[in-house]
DNA sequence: ATCAGCCCCTGCTAGC
DNA sequence: TGCTAGCAGGGGCTGA
């Protein structure tokens, strides 16, 4: 499942080889995908890339003529550089043609999302315009994350899920981010201590960080845009190990649901 | 207004 | 061995 890191690291590979490309041809499985606009593809044929952007979970792709084309990979959504001509990937849903390579989305479960829309429609088309701050970019203010806190009874792993509270977090991250800070995920947000609230505010931070230097964590199946896979499901700490010794003191780690969210904690490192 | 819970979708696995 | 129920979960939607 792309989160954050995950989908940092897409984005860096494409920054590193598409930016100039010209785009070419669209060819999108309908109704397989989730498309919202651009019926009418002819028009973002023969344009070139500007930049690529990531806004939480989603990738931005700014072509010229101020044309926009958004992706989100959802849980099984992977988004693969193939050289010219490559036969369909598994599962594959859309492919952009350009002069230079192909880019295929696949995606085993349809969640994914693909949006076609301008520079002035695109973050209400994509549901971009409803993420909260970026939380490795300085509008993720300690206070800010301290009030939401402070005001709901939701439990702490529901809040950091939530895209409009802070955006790029998924199911791994928070697990980590929980553990890593020493706090129960099922504790009631407005119980929180100010010191625990500056503990998981800087942890988010770090195993979000430590996720992008290890370009993402292949638990089950995320590749990266060359078909590559990641490292940081070897530094995984809780996420996955349920039943399995905690690192830190031995004692078995709990697995339960949380939030409606397969949830690993220890309760003896994590109050 | 807030929030829990259902739904989408399909591959995999545990259990009979 | 073969079948099936249940699980995985991001985010939109619904109803309390």
């Amino acid at each position: 499942m792309p989160e954050l890191p995950e989908v940092e690291t897409i984005v860096r590979d494409l920054q590193s080889s598409i930016l100039g490309s010209k785009l070419l041809k669209v060819v999108v499985q309908v109704p397989a995908m989730k498309i919202t606009k651009g019926e009418d593809f002819l028009s973002y044929q023969g344009l070139k890339v500007e930049t690529v952007t990531r806004a939480g979970k989603y990738i931005v792709i700014f072509l010229e003529k101020e044309k926009v084309i958004v992706l989100h990979l959802r849980m099984t959504g992977r988004l693969q550089i193939l050289p010219l001509k490559t036969k369909p990937i598994a599962f594959e849903r859309a492919r952009l043609y350009f002069d230079k390579f192909d880019l295929a989305f696949g995606d085993i479960r349809k969640f994914g999302k693909l949006v076609f829309s301008d520079l002035k429609n695109y973050l209400k088309d994509s549901g971009i315009d409803k993420l909260g701050p970026e939380p490795l970019s300085s509008d993720f203010s300690l206070e800010k994350f301290s009030l939401k806190l402070s005001r709901t009874k939701r439990c702490l792993k529901a809040v950091i899920l939530d895209q409009s509270v802070v955006c790029g977090i998924g199911n791994i991250y928070a697990d980590e981010a929980c553990f890593s800070s020493g706090v129960l995920p099922y504790r009631e947000a407005d119980t929180l201590e100010n010191e625990e609230i500056e503990k998981i505010y800087n942890s988010i931070k770090l195993e979000l960080e430590k996720g992008i230097r290890n370009r993402g964590t292949s638990f089950s199946d995320f590749e990266d845009a060359y078909g590559k896979r990641g490292e940081n499901q070897k530094f995984l700490k809780v996420y996955g190990r349920g039943g399995e010794a905690c690192l830190q003191c031995q004692t078995s780690l709990v697995k339960m649901k949380v939030a409606g969210r397969g949830t690993v904690c220890c309760k003896n490192c994590q109050k």
